[in-house]
DNA sequence: CGTTCGATGCACT
DNA sequence: GTGCATCGAACGT
């Protein structure tokens, strides 16, 4: 079963809590491709610095403005898009950036994205990946779902971007600070599965090539 | 093992 | 003109 407006309409942090073990599930042009999210972050209102909405309302942080159960889809250094869900009430701009997902369906397709654009680099990477690693990142997880800009603003109780309910796993779940960014790191908003090798790294300023 | 750096596009000041 | 909620090859130690 789908996951309704309610479930979106609650504080973030429950939002991200609850969204590990669920499946996201894209449908385009007839491919659908999904995956059991492993990882997320939360992203909590104007008083957030790491939050887009900490610069007040604009037009590219719109959607964290609207309503909740919204995608919230953004080009991120030029090259990759980050996908977001909405949460709490319109007017509460906050959102759980989806970063880590262990692929389900659809993981030729998969593959065959992955390997074919390579934003920026001539290098082919796609080649003998493992699963897990197919939808590790949230940059690699669009790609490999084929979620664009197109799918800003895209309402998750339709067939085309949305959040199965999964008969929840028990999974041990891990909270830490959200990595990939400047400030905000104080605060442990980063949720993840413990020991799957979906989840993706650590940050990009003290870390190697870990994994 | 560790760290650096380029590719790339758009929103925002 | 600046600065990113990234990624991974390439190079240094």
């Amino acid at each position: 079963m789908k996951l309704q407006r309610a479930f979106y309409d609650r504080p973030t942090l429950d939002v991200a809590r609850d969204l590990i073990g669920q499946v996201l599930v894209h449908n385009r042009r007839g491919v659908r491709t999904s995956g059991v999210i492993v990882e997320v972050e939360a992203y909590v209102g104007e008083s957030d610095p790491a939050c887009h909405a900490a610069p007040g309302p604009t037009r590219r942080n719109a959607p964290l403005y609207g309503p909740p159960g919204y995608a919230y889809v953004y080009l991120n250094y030029g090259i990759h898009c980050l996908v977001n869900v909405v949460t709490e009430g319109q007017g509460s701009p906050a959102a759980v950036l989806i970063r880590a997902l262990e692929p389900r369906e659809g993981i030729a397709v998969m593959r065959r994205r992955r390997a074919r654009a390579a934003p920026g680099r001539s290098f082919q990477p796609g080649r003998g990946l493992a699963d897990y690693e197919l939808c590790r990142g949230p940059g690699n997880l669009t790609m490999a779902m084929g979620i664009t800009l197109a799918e800003n603003y895209c309402d998750l109780l339709g067939e085309r971007l949305y959040i199965e309910q999964e008969s929840a796993p028990a999974q041990r779940l891990i909270w830490g600070p959200r990595i990939g960014i400047a400030v905000g790191t104080e605060r442990p908003w980063r949720v993840y599965a413990e020991g799957n090798p979906a989840v993706s790294g650590v940050p990009r300023r003290t870390a190697s090539g870990r994994r």
